[in-house]
DNA sequence: CTCGGTGCAAAGGGTTTGCATACAT
DNA sequence: ATGTATGCAAACCCTTTGCACCGAG
């Protein structure tokens, strides 16, 4: 069977705008929406759906990647790279941390005789500004 | 402030039921779906959401759990204990591990301060039987 | 008798998609 | 000229919710 070509991507302002929204975000993690209102105060035609469409190319590219929490609007991070991420179940915030990995789990999934190609790892609790006020 | 009781559970047959279905589940980490056809065999005229309530309130109680898997449906899964789970690329089968706890990553997030209560691993890949066929 | 649970249907949040048009190549 | 990307809106999937009735305690 003749391979399947993919689409040429081309670079329009919507794309370009997404992007550099997403890699200028830090560790904020934004949701599409978030990204969309950005973007939106620049190029105040762009809807939702493009921003939706760029997001999901930018990633598959590789140029960024997606953060599914629990059953909530996926968020979009600036690094491309596998890493793992902190939750905190008090304010929601998100905090990158360096690629963890966790060794065990992949051993085990291994000696089951599966292939890990990836993973995603989410730790939960109160981060740190969080636990300051009050409790112990 | 006077402590907010909450409610009393009355023990339904339709309670009753989705719980039975999930713990008889094995594997499998049906969605809500799944379950709602299962119980309906048994009891045609309950309702999906009716269903959904009970799972969320069966998991509330600790009594099963939920696997979220990047944005499709929660998966419910008959085991409260906090475990891992390897999910095949190819085939969507969805595998308990026995709890591999990430402690590479646990660790991090405490020097970065935070307090971890729990956290959910998710490996990718493909698993044993869709190894098999082909590819090297 | 109470008040938590149910069925039903409608609404909700997040995301995708069909279509005609615009524009990068 | 070609066909990808866009804007718009409707559709989609999964889940929650309002309401009147039912039934476990």
């Amino acid at each position: 069977m003749a391979t399947e070509r993919e689409p040429v991507r081309r670079t329009t302002q919507q794309r370009g705008l997404v992007l550099a929204t997403v890699k200028a975000s830090g560790v904020e993690h934004p949701s599409a929406e978030a990204v969309f209102a950005r973007v939106r105060d620049m190029l105040p035609r762009i809807s939702l759906g493009t921003v939706y469409r760029n997001l999901q190319c930018l990633a598959a590219d590789g140029c960024i990647s997606v953060v599914h929490l629990d059953g909530g609007a996926a968020r979009y991070d600036p690094s491309a790279e596998p890493h793992d991420h902190f939750v905190c179940r008090t304010c929601g915030m998100i905090d990158d941390l360096p690629a963890a990995g966790s060794p065990a789990g992949r051993r085990a999934a291994e000696l089951a005789g599966h292939e890990v190609t990836d993973h995603a790892v989410v730790l939960y609790g109160r981060c740190r500004r969080c636990r300051a006020p009050s409790e112990p």
